[in-house]
DNA sequence: ATTCCAGAGATAATCGATATTTCTTCCGGG
DNA sequence: CCCGGAAGAAATATCGATTATCTCTGGAAT
């Protein structure tokens, strides 16, 4: 919890702004259970702020469909279920696809050299210390997709990136690093962006996830996580 | 004013719901003009509220696009121009394809009697009654994607037709509703898509965006519209 | 035994006030 | 005449307290 909460929420001084990073985090990494109710006060008290950056920052979270809303009844961590993690691999596979595309066709020097530089740092991290690595993992794939002139459309995949990520979390040793050459996957999205082939990067981008999402529908199905 | 708020805002007795719909619903018909800055005192004085429920709403809106947040500077509608607007009508073409395809797939009676039913509202309507014309269009173009079983696609749908709401009204008498057969495009997406025929109603959909939008895209570039 | 209602306690939503930050203006120095 | 900085004004962000709403328990009536 050190290491995020000083690169996210440690920067600036807005206790809004805190309680957002913090709260993404508890909730992305599952230590807020999904449908868990999310009491003001409780979280008041453990965030050290007031009701007012709590409520402002769960409102920020309703949008990224982390948190939902009942009127007059408070706010609650999102459920989760396999129809929701198959809503997202889905719609990731298909905007980070017209994404990367963009990306691709918009390609400077400037970019391929971010791109190779954070998929450098990820490499570097040890995959053990989870945390440390998701941060760098999304930076990389971020960093791909960045160069297409589309705010919005990367807004909507950042968001995608996070509620998938915390399926991952919540599936927790379940789901094994190791187990894949990920790190052969990663280096051939990278290799192929470089070259400049779209096609071939965004097939390889999307076989990498399908290939951790299938395992994990799988998992949902099973009924192995809740 | 009044029709839509006793729509959408007067139906909940809370506060932050009742300024997040008004506050979108200044902002989307242009009364609060792009760029301007939003004192929350003013706000508060207009819809006769709290400070609070402002803030909330202004936050849920930040996450629509609709609103910048400038960090311990309070917030500002969001800027409007040609790159953002082109943004808004390829994305939405692309989801809206893809929505639109899901949802024709698993057609069911329910939802093709839903359909026929939103789009005879909409033709009841007189244009003339802008806001009230685009309550029940709106309505139309959502029905023909709600059976997509995607809640997150759709959300992006609803935020993007709104964006792209946006400038339509901005542009304001620029366009002319008359000027170009709307009716019979409207007849023809529903006929393609209670026929069943994905192709056909995805592309009718696809040229009813962008013929308006490409010439709103021209007035755009031309500085018509700031 | 079950259902319905009342009341107490808990919780959320909202308000009013304070502290903090940013913006503006005006004065003095270069 | 222009630039820089300090004081005052304005606005934001935050807090603590009040009000409205919901939930849960227990008892009475059917």
């Amino acid at each position: 919890m050190n290491l995020v909460d000083k690169d996210f929420a440690g920067l600036d001084g807005s206790a809004t702004q805190r309680a957002y990073h913090t709260l993404r985090h508890l909730i992305v990494t599952g230590d807020l259970k999904p449908g868990e109710k999310l009491k003001i006060d409780g979280l008041r008290q453990r965030l050290d702020t007031g009701a007012s950056p709590i409520r402002e920052a769960l409102s920020l979270l309703t949008s990224d469909h982390l948190v939902e809303r009942i009127d007059q009844r408070g706010f609650r961590t999102a459920q989760v279920n396999v129809e929701n993690f198959r809503e997202i691999l889905a719609l990731r596979c298909a905007l980070e696809d017209m994404a990367l595309h963009q990306s691709i066709a918009n390609a400077t020097l400037a970019w391929e050299e971010k791109v190779v530089l954070a998929h450098h740092r990820m490499q570097r991290v040890q995959p053990s210390d989870l945390d440390r690595f998701e941060t760098f993992h999304k930076a990389f794939h971020m960093s791909l997709l960045d160069n297409a002139a589309s705010p919005i459309l990367l807004k909507f995949c950042s968001q995608l990136y996070d509620l998938n990520i915390r399926y991952r979390y919540l599936a927790g040793k379940a789901l094994n690093y190791q187990r894949r050459d990920i790190s052969e996957e990663h280096q051939g999205i990278l290799d192929a962006a470089v070259a400049r082939d779209a096609t071939e990067a965004s097939s390889r981008l999307i076989g990498h996830y399908r290939m951790t999402g299938d395992y994990l529908a799988g998992l949902l199905g099973d009924g192995a996580i809740t």
